[in-house]
RNA sequence: GGGCGCAUAGCUCAGCUGGUCAGAGCACCUGCCUUACAAGCAGGGGGUCGGCGGUUCGAGUCCGUCUGCGCCCACCA
């Protein structure tokens, strides 16, 4: 115990009338100023807490979502940091790819148009047009990027300083510098060398509008409306009618598939039946994923029409017909397969068409051929949609790249299970959705995206004499020379007048996902291969914040890059958080309308306000927005003021050796208690439970404790008794600001100001043991029942409507013998502050009560 | 269709391993200018803990089941 024992001098500074306004401000830049929250990098693994924070992304707005869920992060790192862990707690900013490129459309009303050669003097359209983008090359396209993230992050960084969370902002990063793209490409390589990642030629999810493939973690589900359409394959027996949603794909048609003990069917397996219009032969085969009562039981496979149709192209080994191109429209060359005339002609007329028309002219074909039976019927169907597109996704053959997630390996599958075992889940149900998503994993990881904006993949290919790319014997360069661009540098042993030449090299025309790069957080922020050092200081990471819905993406994708090169969990903890509906229980979003702008809830009723109702939010648990609820935590920082000056003007001083007053010694008991229980709380990430137990204590001190002690505390039985009042004053005030000051930064570190030397988010964590110290034998009882006095005093008073300050005549407690002994102990500081003239005690029944005569 | 969560005063939520658990805050009502705070203080009313079964001496608290709500995943014939 480091308690001073003589009196220090009383606090000068406590204004006159305290008040919130303004501390943030204030206090914000002189935690700037000191490097309050500076790492130490001194200091080793153990003594370390580091924090894997989510980078925002640059391409949309904060809310009061995100200000939630970074306010619960602060207070765990504020808490750690008291507890005497040096906490390790930068802040990145995700303004890398697709999501990046598409605000900047919508922004500047631009596209890329790859052809177009650089621009120094582009400027931006006055008005963007969503309707009429402006082309712009490739390099303008990445400097709008890189305009629009910078401005941004800066606006992100104010608001988070504003809410005061405890980052170290020299510690900032994004996830496009070279830093990170070095750390991913460098990922990339390594991932490419043992295996892991991989190039496959295949057919996948593509979405038309971005024309970019797209990865099964990326997928929304979407219902679709669509109709139903009966046509007639032509069997040697008759017709075979079929039901489809996608007439159009009627000349991609490679079979027709029944399951394998549908009777209906069963006398057409190996059997060939001719496609209507187009005339081509096709087997119709059995297989078991086939639903008998879906459609009519026998469905047309396309390749590739759905995920389906891949299964069954793969598993039937049948050819692939494919029809529809990147952009989302039928092929304009006649597919080798239609080349006779009759089926050419039909062809010729979808030819370059949209899904849509070209759907609409098949089925006036249909319907004149007679292949149509009866009109289309209406169906809501499922679709697959890019979570951020709008046209159901196509299938599409195309060279990818593949990280292996155990989605394709059942043995993988199981290790990364167990990895999800290892980690700690709070709260501890949310790990269901990990193992869901695992468990359900259809392929591997899909990591190379057509677009512009990202880390580029670290790879070039030779070219053949004929000029053909040869894709089997990539060229990557050494790891000393990352990060690299291949489309402005050569790979070694090339020149760049060789580029795109036959016999010369060309690049990977590719990007990777965003979640490519972000996957290695932990990896970039603790400084892997780039600073040893930090990295053995930092590395497991403790705790990983984030949001339920990224559990699939974010999460896991960081757990398999770790897993590959660690060898090991990239954290101990993860901790995920809710989500803010509004007060209807929709999710915010800005698309609905109903999203709260954090800086207007900030400035109406401050940080601390909106800290505390953040703080109520548990982890994991939804919480609607209500404003009213600001309010509450605003007065608390208030009544914090108002309290702390009372104590202070009280003449607070922290003299341990004075505390000899049974009731001041049973507040302190009381307040070991809360300590305890508010630590433990913490320690488990129940930051809403230490803050509720804190807050309970605070409302007792301030109406019981504060009030019994007034008259003492200003001399009215002596000094020897004022002293014991005015250091427990101390102590429980000082004890309560430190409880407090995760939650409430400003306000604690404006009243700590006023009496304590340096800062009270680098003051130490209040130990339970220092408290019993104080209170030696004091009896949590003592205040306990004397409130019970007090209550039934003031009761009588507001019965008869009347002051508090009523003298009372006389007051008889009764109750047990035991209860009336620890009143009795507090009977003084009662008679003073009920104005009870008589008290009088009198042992009867087993619950303590007061008859009080006005 | 698979999984997870939630259902306790008008509202937002606590109630951990079953026995002072029927609570808190807000809202509401009634009072009080009490020199820390009137953006305050004191007091008060208000719930058969979603329904139905079961285990138990005893169940918001455990089990089953049903209903409703939310979320995650799957679902293009």
């Amino acid at each position: 115990m480091d308690q001073q024992t003589q009196a220090p001098a009383a606090p000068t500074s406590v204004p006159d009338k305290p008040t919130v306004d303004g501390l943030d401000e204030r206090w914000a830049q002189v935690w700037q100023d000191e490097g309050t929250y500076l790492f130490d990098r001194t200091k080793t693994r153990e003594q370390v807490f580091s924090i894997d924070t989510p980078p925002p992304t640059v391409s949309g707005t904060l809310h009061v979502g995100h200000v939630f869920s970074y306010t619960h992060t602060d207070v765990i790192a504020r808490f750690q940091r008291m507890r005497g862990r040096e906490v390790f707690y930068p802040m990145g900013w995700d303004d890398n790819g697709l999501p990046t490129e598409r605000r900047v459309q919508l922004t500047y009303g631009v596209r890329v148009d790859p052809e177009l050669p650089y621009d120094p003097d582009f400027s931006t359209p006055e008005k963007p047009d969503p309707k009429r983008q402006v082309p712009v090359s490739r390099r303008n396209f990445v400097e709008l990027c890189e305009r629009w993230s910078e401005e941004t992050e800066q606006l992100y960084e104010s608001l988070w300083r504003r809410l005061g969370l405890s980052v170290d902002w020299t510690q900032k990063y994004t996830t496009i510098s070279a830093t990170s793209i070095t750390a991913a490409q460098r990922g990339f390589l390594r991932n490419l060398a043992r295996g892991e990642a991989y190039q496959a030629e295949a057919p996948g999810l593509w979405d038309v509008t971005y024309q970019t493939a797209v990865a099964q973690a990326e997928l929304e589900a979407r219902e679709y409306p669509g109709h139903f359409h009966r046509i007639a394959f032509h069997g040697p027996a008759g017709p075979v009618w079929i039901e489809t949603t996608r007439p159009e794909l009627v000349p991609a048609v490679v079979a027709l598939v029944a399951h394998p003990d549908d009777e209906r069917y069963r006398s057409l397996f190996g059997s060939t039946v001719r496609s209507p219009l187009f005339g081509v032969d096709v087997p119709v085969l059995a297989h078991a994923a086939a639903e008998p009562d879906k459609g009519a039981g026998i469905a047309m496979v396309c390749t590739f029409g759905d995920l389906t149709d891949v299964l069954w192209w793969r598993e039937l080994d049948l050819p692939v017909r494919s029809v529809v191109g990147r952009d989302g429209r039928l092929l304009r060359d006649t597919p080798p397969w239609l080349a006779a005339e009759a089926a050419a002609s039909a062809y010729g007329g979808l030819a370059g068409k949209t899904t849509f028309s070209a759907r609409e002219a098949v089925v006036a074909a249909l319907r004149e051929s007679g292949d149509l039976d009866g009109e289309p019927t209406p169906t809501q169907r499922m679709a697959n949609f890019y979570e951020n597109g709008d046209k159901p996704l196509e299938i599409v053959t195309s060279r990818q790249w593949y990280i292996r997630n155990g989605g394709r390996d059942e043995a993988m599958r199981e290790t990364f299970l167990a990895r999800g075992r290892e980690l700690d889940w709070v709260p501890g149900f949310m790990k269901q959705r990990y193992d869901n998503w695992v468990g359900g994993l259809n392929g591997d990881w899909l990591i190379s995206r057509q677009r512009f904006s990202g880390v580029p993949f670290p790879v070039w290919y030779p070219l053949d004499a004929e000029g053909e790319v040869v894709h089997d014997r990539p060229l990557v360069p050494r790891e000393d020379q990352l990060p690299v661009d291949p489309a402005s540098q050569a790979p070694d042993g090339y020149t760049e007048d060789e580029r795109d030449q036959p016999g010369g090299f060309t690049r990977d025309p590719d990007i990777m996902d965003t979640w490519a790069t972000s996957s290695l957080s932990p990896l970039i922020v603790c400084g892997w291969e780039r600073d040893p050092d930090l990295f053995a200081r930092t590395f497991p990471m403790d705790m990983r914040p984030q949001a339920h819905e990224i559990i699939r993406t974010w999460l896991f994708a960081t757990v398999v890059r770790s897993h590959y090169e660690v060898g090991g969990l990239p954290w101990r903890t993860v901790v995920i958080s809710g989500i803010v509906a509004d007060p209807k229980r929709q999710k915010m979003s800005k698309s609905k309308g109903n999203a709260v702008d954090p800086l207007a809830i900030l400035e109406t009723y401050g940080p601390d306000a909106v800290r505390w109702r953040a703080a109520g939010a548990r982890p994991g648990t939804d919480s609607p927005f209500d404003e009213a609820q600001m309010k509450i935590g605003r007065r608390l920082a208030i009544k914090i003021l108002n309290a702390s000056k009372f104590a202070l003007q009280a003449g607070a001083q922290e003299r341990p050796d004075r505390i000899t007053d049974p009731l001041d010694r049973s507040l302190l008991a009381m307040l070991a208690e809360v300590v305890r229980e508010a630590t433990a709380a913490l320690d488990s990430y129940e930051y809403t439970r230490a803050l509720e137990l804190t807050e309970t204590f605070f409302w007792t001190f301030c109406d019981d404790y504060l009030e019994l002690v007034k008259d003492r505390a200003y001399g009215g039985r002596g000094e020897a008794l004022a002293d014991s009042a005015r250091a427990t004053l101390a102590a429980a005030l000082s004890v309560q600001l430190r409880l407090f000051a995760p939650f409430l930064p400003f306000v604690t570190e404006e009243v700590w100001s006023w009496w304590q030397e340096g800062s009270v988010h680098r003051a130490e964590w209040p130990a339970p043991e220092q408290l019993t110290a104080l209170a030696g034998a004091g009896d949590v009882g003592v205040l306990a029942d004397t409130s019970v006095v007090l209550g039934a005093l003031r009761k009588a008073k507001s019965e008869a409507k009347t002051s508090m300050r009523t003298e009372v005549a006389s007051a008889t407690v009764t109750g047990p013998a035991e209860a009336l002994d620890r009143v009795r102990l507090a009977a003084a500081d009662l008679q003073a502050t009920g104005r009870v003239g008589e008290l009088s005690f009198s042992p009867s029944g087993d619950t303590l009560s007061a008859a009080v005569l006005l």
